[in-house]
RNA sequence: GGCCUGAUGGCGGAGUGGUGACGCAGCGGACUGCAAAUCCGUGCACCCGAGUUCGAUUCUCGGUCAGGCCUCCA
C-alpha cells in the first residue's frame, strides 16, 4: 500500500519514498517550556503522532525515527524564572512534564528522541560554526548572522519573493544587518540572562539554528519528513532550510517532505496566548477522556483549520461512545463462550484495511473514522447473527484498527463508567439490584422510582437480555 | 500592500465530471412494562456569476465572504 504525503514546498500530493526504509526520520517542531500547552498546540503532537504511528505500520516499528525539539532556554522562561526566583532549568523541567503529561493522555506516543537546546550547545555552536566557514554566516557587533544572500533559494518554501518580504516587512531592521532578511544564530545574553561560551563571547543561540542543529545532531541531515503547524513555514522553516543547506551537511536537501497542520480556531480566530482565547489541553483534561480530546483534534483533515468548540468535543465523545459500546457489546456476547479458532475471514477485514489505506492517503482521518464506523457495523452484524468467530475476529480487528489511530485503549465498560469512584459503583449496582427486584415483581412504579433516582445520579440504565448495565451519562 | 488557504445539509466533515461518504442531532417504525441501547426506514447541502462540457458541487476565470502568514506563535 502506497502512502501518500502532502509537500508544503512543491505544494502536491506524492508516494514518500524514504530515502533509507529501514531508517526513516520525522523531525516536529515541539514545545517551547515556560507554561501549560494549550489545546491548539497539541493539535500537530497529535497529529504527527498518528504519523509516526502509520509510519510504523508501514516500514516497521524499529525502523522510524521521531525527534520532537524541546526549546528550554528563551526569553519567556528567563522571565518566568527570574520572576520565582529558580534557575530556568526549573521552569523548563516543570513545564515540559506537564505537556508530556498532557501529550500521553491525548494519545500520543513518545518520540524516539526530545532534544533539549540546553543540552545541544555543542551541537548548536558547531553549526554556526560551520555556517562562518561556509560564508553562510558573518559576525557583527557580537552577534552572528544568517546571510540571506548566500541561499540563492532563499524564499522557496514559504514562496515569498525576497523583495516583496522586505517591502512588507513590519519590523524594524538592526542597523548591524547586512540584509534586513538576515537572521540571528548567536546573540549576546544580557546581563544575569543565562549564557553559554562560544568563539564569539558568551551567549545564547537564536530560535532558527535549535532546531537545524537538533536535526543534525539526533537524526542526521538531511531527514525525511519535517512537520510542524502552517505559521512556522515562515520565518522558521525557511531559515532552518537555508542553514541547514549552507552548512554543507546533507548536501541540497534539508527535508524531503515539508508537512504543516493547519490552526486550531476559536470562535473564528486562532487559538493563541496573545489573542487569549486559549483553552489549556491540561484543564480539558479535567473533564474529558484524552481520546475524547484526540478525536476531537482528528476530526477534520490535518491540512484544514478546525473550529475548537463544545460541540465538536461533545460530537467526538459520541462517535467514540459508538464504538466502545460496540466493544462493549461484543464482550458481553462472547462472555463464557469458547470461540473456535479458524482461518475464517473475520467480520471486517475489507474495512480493516480501509482504515490503513485512508490514513495512507495524507491522513484521511474523516475517511478513516468512516472505515472504523463501517468496521464497526460489521461487528455488529455478527453480533446478531451469533457468530462467535467473526465476533471474536472482528472485534480484534476493531480494536487493532482504533489502537492504531491511538484510541479504544480503554477497557469498554471502564470507559462508560469512568468517573464514578468504588463507592458510586456499589450504591450503582445496589440501585440496579432494588431495580431488578422490582421489575422481577412487576412493580413498575417502583422500578421507575429506582431508574429516576440512578438519573440523578447522572447514571442511564440500559435493560438487556441479560440483566441491566449503566453508564454514566456526560 | 505582498503571499497563501478555504467556502458542502441543523452541526462536524470527506469525496467525486454523471447513482451527493461517515458521524452527531431529527423524524417514523421494530424491540421494551415504559425507557435506554440496538435494528429497519427516512428528510435535509455542495457561496455567487460567467466559461469549458452531452453533463459541474467537482475543471477555468471573476466576485463575495472567512481565516492564516509577512512580528513571538503549533
Amino acid at each position: 500500500m502506497t502512502l501518500s504525503l502532502y509537500d508544503t514546498m512543491s505544494r502536491r500530493k506524492a508516494p514518500f519514498a524514504p530515502k533509507d526504509p529501514s531508517r526513516v526520520t520525522l523531525y516536529v517542531c515541539g514545545p517551547t517550556v515556560y507554561n501549560y500547552a494549550h489545546i491548539g498546540n497539541f493539535r500537530p503532537v497529535v497529529v504527527f503522532d498518528l504519523l509516526f504511528r502509520v509510519l510504523r505500520r508501514h516500514y516497521g516499528e524499529g525502523h522510524v525515527l521521531y525527534a520532537a525539539n524541546v526549546t528550554d532556554v528563551d526569553d519567556k522562561i528567563n522571565r518566568k524564572a527570574a520572576e520565582e526566583g529558580v534557575p530556568i532549568k526549573t521552569i523548563a523541567d516543570r513545564y515540559l512534564d506537564a505537556y508530556n503529561a498532557d501529550a500521553a493522555a491525548l494519545g500520543a506516543l513518545r518520540p524516539t528522541f526530545q532534544p533539549r537546546v540546553t543540552e545541544t550547545m555543542d551541537a548548536i555552536t558547531g553549526m554556526i560554526g560551520d555556517l562562518v566557514r561556509n560564508n553562510g554566516a558573518y559576525e557583527a557587533e557580537g552577534h552572528v548572522l544568517f546571510d540571506t544572500q548566500a541561499f540563492a533559494d532563499y524564499g522557496k518554501l514559504s514562496g515569498h519573493p525576497m523583495d516583496e518580504m522586505i517591502a512588507g516587512a513590519r519590523v524594524d531592521v538592526a542597523p548591524y544587518k547586512r540584509h534586513p532578511a538576515d537572521f540571528v544564530l548567536w546573540k549576546p545574553s544580557k546581563p544575569g540572562e543565562p549564557s553559554w561560551p562560544s568563539p564569539w563571547g558568551d551567549g545564547r543561540p537564536g530560535w532558527h539554528i535549535e532546531c537545524t542543529a537538533m536535526i543534525h545532531e539526533a537524526l542526521g541531515l538531511p531527514i525525511d519528513i519535517h512537520g510542524g503547524g502552517i505559521d512556522l513555514v515562515f520565518p522558521h522553516h525557511e531559515n532552518e532550510l537555508a542553514q541547514g543547506v549552507c552548512s554543507g551537511h546533507g548536501g541540497r536537501e534539508y527535508a524531503g517532505v515539508w508537512m504543516h497542520n493547519g490552526f486550531l480556531n476559536m470562535a473564528d480566530e486562532k487559538m493563541s496566548k496573545s489573542l487569549g482565547n486559549v483553552a489549556l489541553a491540561h484543564d480539558l483534561l479535567e473533564t474529558w477522556p484524552g481520546e475524547a480530546l484526540r478525536w476531537a483534534l482528528l476530526a477534520g483533515q490535518y491540512r484544514q483549520k478546525l473550529e475548537w468548540t463544545d460541540t465538536l468535543i461533545e460530537q467526538a465523545k459520541a462517535n467514540l461512545d459508538r464504538l466502545y459500546r460496540v466493544l462493549d457489546d461484543s464482550d458481553r456476547f462472547l462472555a463464557g463462550k469458547a470461540v473456535p479458532d479458524g482461518a475464517q475471514s473475520p467480520a471486517g477485514a475489507a474495512e480493516h484495511a480501509d482504515v490503513l489505506k485512508a490514513l495512507s492517503d495524507d491522513l484521511n482521518t474523516p475517511e478513516a473514522f468512516a472505515a472504523l464506523f463501517q468496521l464497526a457495523d460489521r461487528v455488529r452484524a455478527a453480533i446478531m447473527a451469533k457468530d462467535a468467530r467473526a465476533v471474536a475476529g472482528g472485534r480484534g480487528l476493531l480494536l487493532d484498527a482504533g489502537n492504531l489511530m491511538g484510541f479504544l485503549t480503554a477497557d469498554p465498560q471502564g470507559w462508560f463508567q469512568s468517573g464514578a469512584d468504588d463507592d458510586l459503583k456499589s450504591r450503582i449496582e445496589g440501585l440496579i439490584a432494588a431495580r431488578a427486584d422490582a421489575r422481577a415483581a412487576k412493580d413498575w412504579p417502583q422500578a421507575d422510582r429506582i431508574r429516576d433516582e440512578l438519573a440523578a445520579l447522572n447514571v442511564e440504565v440500559m435493560d438487556g437480555a441479560s440483566g441491566a448495565t449503566w453508564r454514566i451519562k456526560e
